[in-house]
RNA sequence: GCGGGCGUAGUAUAGAGGUAAUACGUGAGCUUCCCAAGCUUGAAUCGAGGGUUCGAUUCCCUCCGCCCGCACCA
């Protein structure tokens, strides 16, 4: 039996312990479970809320320039007008029935072909560079076909979303040559909608917000007037989004339902934001190494200039390397002004910052790290997740970095038929769950009890034997990884915990 | 949304048109002076609905979910 790195872990791996220890369960299980929605279970729900916790002390309480806030999944439906996600959330798209094929109807152009005047069919291309020259030769061959004498017109093209829709059926598939398997454009709009109050009429329509950086930027003024916040500032939140994905994939990865943890950094116009920008991709990178994540396993992808949103100066993910595949984990963009100054041209309201030093107003620029709390989650189990080998025996192991595990530390009296032992074990127990989650257990063998929390990644565990009651008091601290024990009085334990829980 | 595969205790798997099983885990108890030991004993399973049949967990249909590929992922 050779011992499993977790390079090499699978999803299965993963998704089985995850159900049988209580860190995720498909949604509304019972009931058949819901594409794109996880329940998080008892283990599962305090690793989260560790990963969120580490966040927000690391980003908002231990710096000087960044303050938080917790905005309503709901807002004015005008916010998403602003944004851009009502119009463009998505691309239309086209399907073709018969050949099962499905196009971006903005990357599908077409074409009447018109022969001395008289309109004899339509031409059809997928966008590249050459398309104009193809779509004549197809215009050529079609009027060859058709024996039409005369004057080819130019061939025009346009993009599908132009197309009419009595054209629909007239138009041939790309992948068939043949018209009449072309479905409309289909709008994929991946919010989800709902209504507010009782009257379900268009006037009552809202959005489950699909992002929650929307949230720092209408709220941009508020912060400024009462926080006393001086440029460069960044405002963060932590919150659930809601996006209608088409197919969710990867457990936790893609769902439809996620936590998102994102920050607005906002600078000077003038700053150096490509600075900026790097020194926040360092900041993410960082961070995520500080809670046990291999840098071996991050990487960093620049999004082409070409594929940028307009509105986007530049941004990078962060990667990871899942047992899917390297996916995105961070995404750190540079949006300049656009949303502010959308919000401005929304609203009519001023959104600025007054400047002492030139006495002038300026609409600051921002730099938005964006990460969702469940592709840590799932990135920091496929890290800690081991196999290897104890005394013979072959033990399954979470690495969690202390700061992350969801217990602490198991407290055992080493056997439960000694009253003495079973006392004195409790009391401490009871002193430890005061100061961090702590786990109680008398049942089986000590060995047994070591490797359950094991299992669950609990870094140390505290054994009150013979020694402890007859002799000097002292307990044994045992470390997960190491499975090596020192012997310490109750106060040193307290201590030797703090340091390597807290850090303190 | 399309194509393919799959769905049996908490987990991993076996099984057959005639009342469903193994291992681990798990509850209770005994034992135990530090790494999943042993013994006793208990709970727990055929994804949902419909059809065929005397009888369906098994065959058929629909739905739901999971996995893989395609497409998609502002």
């Amino acid at each position: 039996m050779s011992p499993l790195a977790s390079s090499n872990v699978t999803m299965d791996m993963l998704v089985s312990l995850c159900k049988r220890r209580g860190f995720v369960f498909p949604s509304s299980e019972i009931y058949g479970g819901l594409n794109g929605f996880f329940d998080y279970g008892p283990l599962g729900s305090e690793l989260r809320r560790n990963i969120r916790n580490a966040w927000w002390e690391d980003m908002v309480h231990r710096r000087d320039d960044i303050v938080g806030i917790d905005c309503s999944i709901i807002s004015h439906p005008k916010v998403w007008e602003a944004s851009g996600h009502v119009g463009g959330f998505s691309d239309p798209m086209v399907d073709c029935k018969e050949s099962k094929q499905r196009y971006r109807a903005d990357q599908l152009f077409f074409a009447p072909v018109v022969v001395a005047g008289e309109k004899i069919g339509y031409v059809s291309v997928l966008e590249d560079a050459k398309m104009q020259t193809e779509a004549e030769e197809q215009a050529n061959s079609l009027k060859r076909k058709l024996a039409k004498q005369g004057a080819l017109e130019p061939i025009v093209l346009q993009d599908y979303t132009n197309a009419k829709p009595d054209e629909y059926a007239l138009i041939p598939s790309p992948a068939t040559g043949k018209p009449g398997s072309l479905t409309a454009p289909r709008d994929f709009n991946l919010m989800f909608e709902t209504h507010v109050g009782a009257m379900r009429d268009e006037s009552a329509v809202a959005y489950l917000r699909p992002e929650t950086a929307q949230g720092m930027f209408f709220n941009f003024k508020n912060v400024v007037d009462t926080t006393r916040v001086k440029l460069p500032f960044g405002i963060a939140q932590i919150g659930r989004s809601f996006r209608n994905e088409i197919t969710p994939r990867n457990f936790v990865f893609r769902s439809r339902e996620f936590e998102q943890m994102e920050m607005e950094y906002f600078i000077h116009p003038t700053a150096d934001w490509q600075k900026e920008h790097r020194a926040w991709i360092d900041w993410c990178k960082n961070w995520l190494v500080s809670i046990g994540l291999p840098a071996a396993r991050l990487s960093e992808y620049d999004h082409p200039k070409a594929k940028l949103a307009f509105y986007s100066r530049g941004t990078t993910d962060i990667m990871f390397e899942y047992p899917f595949g390297v996916q995105e984990l961070w995404g750190i963009a540079a949006r300049g002004d656009y949303d502010l100054q959308q919000h401005i041209k929304f609203s009519g309201k001023a959104l600025d910052y007054f400047e002492e030093a030139t006495k002038s107003k300026v609409v600051p620029h921002v730099i938005e790290p964006a990460v969702g709390v469940d592709r840590i989650f799932l990135a920091v189990l496929c890290s800690a997740y081991y196999e290897d080998v104890v005394e013979g025996e072959k033990r399954t192991v979470l690495r969690l970095h202390p700061r992350l595990a969801p217990v602490k530390c198991g407290v055992f009296p080493l056997v439960k038929n000694k009253p003495e032992l079973l006392a004195h074990a409790e009391a401490l127990y009871k002193r430890l769950r005061r100061k961090w989650n702590v786990f109680w257990d008398v049942s089986g063998a000590i060995g047994r009890r070591y490797r359950r929390m094991d299992e669950i990644g609990t870094p140390f565990c505290v054994t009150v034997d013979f020694d402890t009651i007859e002799k000097d008091g002292s307990v044994t601290l045992r470390d997960r990884d190491t499975t090596q024990q020192v012997r310490l009085s109750e106060d040193e334990l307290v201590a030797e915990l703090s340091r390597r829980i807290d850090g303190v």
